[in-house]
DNA sequence: GCCTCACACGTTTTT
DNA sequence: CGTGTGAGGC
């Protein structure tokens, strides 16, 4: 008895199909991911192939981090050895090694969408053109749809003869892309585009990665775009041991370039290529899977193929329409909340799952009412919150300095006094000379007509020196710690708006992040941390051991299974969105069709959909129909139950709920600070629930796995922040400090949540800092 | 140079 | 409704 007797007849062609091309169609649930590891597994035991010569592409670091855990226990030895990560990832590591082949250094940064707007804006800008008429966002997915289709610059200008709006696309294009280079910048679409380039232009590094990939495996392939495409052809133009995993169904990436053409067109590449169907689903009952082929089918153009279950019968799905958005919360927080407490339900087997980020917001205050531990995947990314970024920022210019972007985001923060006229003439003196901002900066003393502003420049010059010095004899933690002590960035955030603790917080949380990246790698450089921040999407940090309910949109969803599911918000106008619906191309229809497909089937046993006759959105009431995927699933499978099309027990009960609501909603500045660390939102800021929270005392109230609550409560639940309860030390003793040496303590002082603590330095002088970051010893 | 106030503008979805 | 931006006063 092998591993291998436990796949079905078809797993296991795929499986033993270990040479020569295959396209592995697998539908939704049917064991695509145990069909890789098992091929991994087969590769290395039976084939006798070395582990380092396979390379498995996943979607995102999630999904790669859990293949390597299977293949692990699958495979006794040299698991470690296979290359399972992102696109991005993967291309990043290529790039670091041999990037300056096509002229860029190999300690380029990576922008993430923030920072392409910003230098998509100064391009309009440069250019002279009018931003209230021409917007950042409209150029910059022009130029991310030339990538992902890999147009070059000049093959841009060239198609976009003739055309005015396409040739102003194309200057941008060109600025754009000359800005980025002289930043030596990549932004994600360049992470894959560089790649290939460097493929193309390097026959000598694209044979060493063929010889080193022999065996190339590359899931979600119907979420690959044109230039993703082409690199996995390249690797494995040599080989051809390629093995592409997807399901057109499941494609869900349009509007990010992905291509369904890749799958539809697969043979046509490689005519040899063995096509095997997985249309067994492992993971939902009959019923389930009845309203999500209901669903598909009314989209054309697809790869037919008839999903079945042994799992006969199951509950039937449900559907429920309620008033207002509210009572949907409501109803799904409550009855959540209830089967956990009368049928013993686990809150991570459940997820509640909704087409845009904004629903989540409506659903988390009905959570934390009703006493459910919950986390939100996504919505603003934890690394693009701004006292991140001006952190993230610091560390490039100290690892780089050759990045404007960060250089000029962090010169007059905290303030110094350099505002936009010193920075123009630095901005003029640097362009002149073809150098950066910073190398302006470093040259200040050459820069005319700065007056008292150019000392400021050159403190900070000087500040920026020290770190650089200081960094290699520290963590990337005590890096991030020095800095934020020397320029005060505590009391900076403090008083920068309301949400000055919360954000602290987030900044507390980053230097646990650091010290957690420290420990999981050896050679824990600045420069792959910063990596490593840049390639992380939410949901990788979606941990399976806690036991929440999770918040997440559809897309988010993808690739993940929960007993239980709600579908909220199935509305026409939401979902699908009103842009799909008034769409002239079916196409945009169909991929929101396929979406609900993937919600439908990420359920196993349970699936309940949902949706509001209003709305609230941009603070306007909408009405809305029941959405048309749910009227297309016949009514003999749903159970519609008594709230279909009347005012119920539960709608009544909700006005309570619309009374408490006014002093919920007021003023939630904050929410956008208030993530947890993991991009997954932990609490809400105290102005929405601080006086909501108070769970029912009758509800399991789990304290060490709400972190919301536990936040709510006012407990931070960072390592490094947390204010003391008791100092070592008090007024007259001498203190010792990492960078300052020894002192003595002058004064303390209370503070909200924190000590602020005066040291008269034996060499340093008189420093006032905070009794968290500073970690003074009494000695 | 910095702060405050008023107003316009808009979101699908994300590596 | 919420955020980001721009004008105007200090």
């Amino acid at each position: 008895m092998s591993i291998y007797d436990t796949l079905n007849k078809e797993q296991k062609e795929a499986v033993l199909r270990t040479d020569g091309p295959v396209l592995l169609l697998a539908g939704a649930g049917s064991g695509k991911t145990r069909v890789l590891t098992h091929r991994i597994a087969y590769l290395i035991d039976e084939m006798g192939v070395k582990p380092w010569n396979i390379l498995a592409i996943t979607f995102t670091n999630k999904a790669a981090g859990e293949m390597r855990d299977r293949v692990d226990r699958l495979v006794g030895f040299g698991a470690d050895q296979v290359w399972v990560s992102t696109f991005h990832s993967s291309c990043v590591r290529i790039l670091r090694r041999y990037i300056d082949r096509i002229g860029y250094d190999n300690g380029f940064t990576i922008y993430d969408a923030d920072d392409q707007k910003t230098v998509m804006k100064a391009v309009i800008r440069r250019l002279n053109l009018d931003p209230k008429i021409y917007k950042e966002r409209n150029f910059l997915s022009a130029v991310s749809s030339a990538k992902d289709e890999l147009i070059s610059v000049s093959e841009f200008e060239r198609r976009a003869a003739g055309d005015y709006n396409r040739s102003l696309q194309a200057r941008a294009y060109r600025e754009y892309q000359e800005t980025l280079r002289a930043n030596n910048a990549l932004d994600f679409d360049d992470i894959i585009v560089k790649t290939v380039e460097l493929f193309r232009n390097c026959p000598e590094v694209l044979d060493s990665y063929q010889e080193r990939f022999q065996y190339i495996m590359v899931d979600e392939y119907q979420d690959t775009n044109t230039a993703q495409f082409e690199l996995v052809r390249l690797l494995a133009e040599k080989y051809r041991n390629l093995c592409v995993v997807g399901d057109d169904d499941q494609s869900i990436y349009k509007f990010r370039g992905a291509n369904i053409r890749n799958i539809l067109d697969f043979e046509k590449y490689f005519p040899e290529a063995a096509v095997i169907r997985l249309e067994q689903n492992y993971r939902s009952t009959q019923a389930i899977l009845d309203a999500a082929n209901a669903v598909i089918r009314n989209n054309t153009g697809r790869k037919e193929k008839t999903l079945w279950t042994g799992r006969m019968g199951g509950e039937k799905v449900r559907f429920r329409q309620f008033d207002s958005a509210y009572e949907e919360a409501e109803y799904i927080a409550e009855e959540i909340a209830r089967k956990a407490v009368k049928k013993g339900m686990e809150y991570r087997d459940c997820a509640v799952l909704f087409r845009t980020n904004a629903q989540a917001r409506l659903l988390e205050e009905r959570m934390i009412m009703e006493g459910v531990p919950y986390n939100v995947v996504g919505g603003t990314n934890f690394y693009s919150r701004l006292e991140i970024k001006d952190i993230l920022a610091y560390l490039k210019t100290v690892d780089s300095g050759r990045d404007d972007v960060a250089v000029r985001r962090i010169i007059n923060v905290p303030r110094r006094g350099i505002g936009n006229a010193t920075l123009e003439k630095a901005e003029e003196f640097a362009r002149l000379r073809g150098i950066g901002l910073y190398s302006a900066f470093e040259r200040v003393d050459e820069i005319e007509g700065l007056g008292r502003a150019a000392a400021k420049i050159r403190s900070f010059v000087e500040l920026i020196r020290k770190f650089r010095e200081a960094r290699s004899r520290m963590t990337v933690a005590e890096l991030i710690q020095l800095i934020i002590e020397q320029i005060g960035y505590e009391a900076y955030l403090q008083d920068y708006d309301d949400d000055g603790e919360d954000r602290i917080a987030n900044v507390d949380e980053l230097i646990t992040k650091a010290v957690n990246y420290a420990k999981t790698h050896e050679e824990a450089t600045l420069q792959e941390f910063l990596e490593e921040v840049a390639l992380v999407a939410d949901i990788d940090n979606v941990n399976d051991n806690d036991n929440r309910v999770l918040l997440m949109t559809l897309h988010s969803a993808k690739g993940l299974e929960f007993p239980c599911v709600y579908l909220a918000g199935l509305e026409d106008g939401l979902f699908p969105g009103y842009m799909a619906v008034n769409s002239d191309s079916i196409e945009d229809l169909e991929e929101e069709r396929r979406l609900a497909y993937v919600g439908i089937t990420r359920a196993k046993d349970e699936l309940i959909l949902t949706s509001a006759r209003t709305r609230m959105i941009r603070g306007e009431t909408q009405y809305n129909p029941v959405s048309r995927f749910v009227r297309e699933i016949p009514p003999e499978l749903l159970e519609s139950g008594s709230a279909f099309g009347r005012k119920t027990a539960d709608s009544r009960a909700a006005s309570a709920f619309t009374d408490r609501r006014r002093d919920v909603s007021q003023g939630d500045s904050g929410a956008r600070a208030a993530r947890g660390s993991d991009g997954v939102a932990d609490y809400r800021p105290k102005a929405i629930v601080r006086p909501k929270v108070t769970p029912r005392a009758d509800k399991p109230f789990i304290a060490k796995g709400i972190g919301s609550l536990n936040q709510l409560a006012g407990i931070s639940r960072g390592a490094v922040y947390k204010a003391p309860e008791a100092l070592t030390y008090s007024v007259g003793d001498r203190v010792s400090h990492m960078k300052y040496g020894e002192g003595k303590v002058i004064k303390i002082d209370r503070e909200e949540r924190d000590y602020k603590v005066t040291v008269n330095f034996d060499k340093a002088g008189q420093k006032i800092m905070y009794a968290s970051f500073a970690k003074l010893k009494r000695l």
